[in-house]
DNA sequence: TCATATTGTACGAACATTCAATCAGGATAA
DNA sequence: TTATCCTGATTGAATGTTCGTACAATATGA
């Protein structure tokens, strides 16, 4: 039973691992199972087919993300402290898990993008919607389109993200505190 | 001569919309030339590899966008109108032109991807850098480093594009308008 | 002994690329 | 004008490779 997570995890990550370096096509199966240490048949003994594996990495990849910015997530606090916190958390989370980022972002623009899938994840995200809708209510920000909302939020930090994995930019704290800043001025009422 | 033109772009015309629809692993050299009107070898008469095929597209795409944007330029106008100007461009590039997004997006995050071409191409939008460089100078924007801007304007343009392409929002003139106030707010000092 | 886990090979399809053969049409010579 | 030649354009089938997947065989452990 332990195997099985084991086993099944190993091979995800290293899915993820080539395919954020080397892109689907250039992802073969074969290179996943040596990556994973395991042989070429074992894959499809846990997961139907190449594009269940991508399916299912999507899902845990972004199910983790999810988690990770949920958890200091604090309903309690002021609304504008709690937009705040969840970007830092956007922010924090994209600049340390680049894979996760460039594997999201090739995703999303890929043949094996299917809506059912994204509106599926984007359950997880659910308190976070939540939240900007609150503020949008109390007209505490702008009344803007949800998707606009995430664009500034979620696109651009990934965006960043990946442009610092590239090593086009240094985002430190300090400048990430900056485009925070910022990117509050306008959504701010 | 007019003829070599022709088939040239045809064949360019076709990659762009085929990868566009199904992506660079999805888009067989013998697709495109079926969709190209033209005989599957006669690719390799015009380009030497599917990779030189593709490193042309981007750069004739970045071109084509970057012209776009820069016909409507006017540096007599004052800063911010500039700068608002340019985004309008963008944003209507972005909205007319989906194939082009999605095409752009999926290279750079691609491993077709090479920084060599990107170095070049970014060449093409230098007097758009210098703009928001001026303005920075000038205090009129915040002191904020080159990428982070091009990530506001380029990539959240791009970024509600494929979204409206995707049908997940309706980015009437008005909604652009006000999203345009909203970067502003964030990036006027 | 039986179900499940695992291996490595093998198959068929798809793919990028090559190439010998053909075509088109302009230049040249008679 | 007509015949000949030549060069680049174009074709479509052939090639070699890679890849996703299937499977028969073996291992494991309860």
């Amino acid at each position: 039973m332990n195997q099985i997570k084991d086993k099944r995890t190993a091979i995800l990550e290293a899915a993820l691992k080539l395919i954020s370096e080397n892109g689907f096509h250039g992802t073969a199966m074969s290179k996943v199972a040596k990556e994973a240490g395991v042989s070429a048949g074992i894959i499809y003994h846990y997961f139907d087919s190449k594009d269940d594996l991508i399916d299912d990495l999507y899902r845990t990849v972004k199910r983790k993300s999810a988690d990770t910015v949920l958890e200091s997530y604090d309903q309690s606090r002021p609304l504008r402290a709690q937009i705040r916190q969840i970007w830092e958390d956007i922010f924090k989370y994209c600049l340390r898990h680049p894979q996760e980022v460039i594997f999201m972002e090739q995703y999303s623009t890929s043949p094996y993008y299917r809506a059912e899938v994204e509106a599926d994840v984007s359950q997880y995200f659910t308190p976070i919607i939540a939240c900007f809708e609150r503020a949008r209510q109390e007209m505490i920000i702008k009344d803007l389109p949800q998707s606009v909302i995430a664009t500034l939020t979620l696109n651009v930090a990934s965006s960043l993200a990946q442009k610092q994995a590239a090593g086009l930019i240094n985002l430190t704290d300090e400048l990430v505190e900056r485009i925070i800043d910022a990117l509050w001025e306008a959504i701010r009422e």
